[in-house]
DNA sequence: CGTTAACTTGAATTTTGTCAATGCCTGTGG
DNA sequence: CCACAGGCATTGACAAAATTCAAGTTAACG
């Protein structure tokens, strides 16, 4: 993250072969580009519009979601500062990108965008790593999604957001939760009331404390872990082969 | 879409121009490996095996599938002949992936594919489009798992596979359904018994007619649509926007 | 043709959702 | 800076949906 903003700072946008020490970034590609800001609630663009920009998140947090024909909707993710929106060859947008908090962006014009990742050789494996981790971050939401309970959702969630906004990797003790219990409920597919009941178990248990209606501080980190089932599975292939004969029920 | 492969075909990146009318193909960079077989029931590789090759799939039916620590499967997703398989750059496979039926497959050095990739502004947009795709399909599938009931599931896993042997995107009237009951469950996210059940009431209303365990016939197609809960949502925005006002409960 | 795993069916239970009432942040305006 | 309104969130009682447990059936394979 540090380091990004200043080869971001530094990029020149080179033809050719950049054979100086600074290698071009796709937060470099948009660093150029104003700041757009939106309002908490507004949406940058809907699902089903013309796909014609990418967008960089400067700052903030949006929610992308879906809504089926009667109104029920998911949130597939939340995007935070660092994240790219709308990167697709579909001619329209597959989801709605709507700010949760007040947020700011930058905006590409998308064919200008896949033509400067086509040049580039730098820039590809940036975007193409990109989107494995994508691609990754929605597997494990359909393991949640598919299989674990309502409790283990919610830690697990709790957990990612932990995760999301530090610099190592550490899960941060004091956790910014910007969305509402809503937009949480909406991306763990569950009600607003389940959520709540599960953050007050949660905390009566002494797991977490509130800190507001936006924040929580994890006060059992590991027991935090635990009730997210994230055990890690050994990865003995007999053991995952035979896992009815190991697990009967 | 349509421009993306044109802006592919004009980029200048090319180190030996393949002026012939022949164009590359992913397809074509597995075609001159041998085929090798699996027996339904074996896994191609496990989940935490080292990456080292991706898979193209020529015949048969696969799933991709995690575990979780206490044994709870989630398939992610079904894979089909054309399909490819382990492309990420991961050096860790995320997923099992196991045949349904028996398979037969062309591997390839991931290394050498990922070069080969590099070095084709052919065959790089076409990857790119295989992984939007992908991320499409896994949109819709946590759509899926985050709100559809169980009747819904079972009606939009029918339409998925019936749509995805057929050349034409059209619906086929009689569908193979290779898999088992527990794959069905484990990527819908329900159990088996619920699964056997909704068959069962599919049946009995005439929606569609079982042709042994591994084949249905579609009898009401739209029905079918219908019960799948995919009735497409006006794109307009302030209907979107206003969702929770326009469906009140 | 018989064996067995896969599937179906039913009853009881659990989990989560629904409905309704109350409580409490948070941001607005005085 | 404080008070207040309104939106969010919490809580409880009840209902619905899906799971679990427990038999039975059936189809596929040798």
């Amino acid at each position: 993250m540090l380091s990004q903003d200043s080869i971001a700072a530094v990029n020149h946008f080179v033809r050719q072969v950049p054979c100086e020490a600074e290698r071009p970034t796709l937060q470099g590609l948009f660093s150029r580009q104003p700041i757009e800001k939106f309002e908490a609630g507004t949406a940058v663009f809907w699902e089903g519009d013309e796909a014609d920009h990418v967008f960089e998140v400067v700052e903030g947090v949006l929610r992308i979601y879906k809504i089926l024909g009667d109104g029920r909707r998911v949130i597939t993710g939340f995007m935070y500062p660092g994240d790219l929106i709308g990167v697709s060859l579909k001619d329209r947008y597959l989801y709605t990108a709507e700010a949760v908090t007040r947020i700011q962006v930058r905006r590409f014009a998308r064919q200008r965008f896949q033509e400067e990742i086509n040049r580039s050789p730098e820039l590809r494996p940036q975007l193409f790593a990109r989107l494995c981790d994508e691609m990754a971050a929605a597997q494990d939401q359909m393991v949640l999604l598919a299989r674990k309970s309502a409790e283990e959702r919610v830690c697990s969630f709790l957990l990612l957001i932990s995760r999301r906004l530090d610099r190592d990797g550490q899960a941060l003790r004091v956790v910014e939760v910007p969305m509402t219990r809503l937009d949480m409920a909406d991306y763990l597919g569950l009600t607003i009331e389940t959520v709540s009941r599960i953050m007050t178990r949660l905390t009566s248990r002494g797991v977490i404390s509130p800190s507001g209606r936006h924040a929580i501080i994890v006060r059992k980190s590991d027991k935090l872990t635990t009730l997210a089932g994230e055990v890690e599975a050994d990865h003995n292939p007999s053991a995952a082969y035979t896992h009815q004969a190991v697990w009967p029920n």
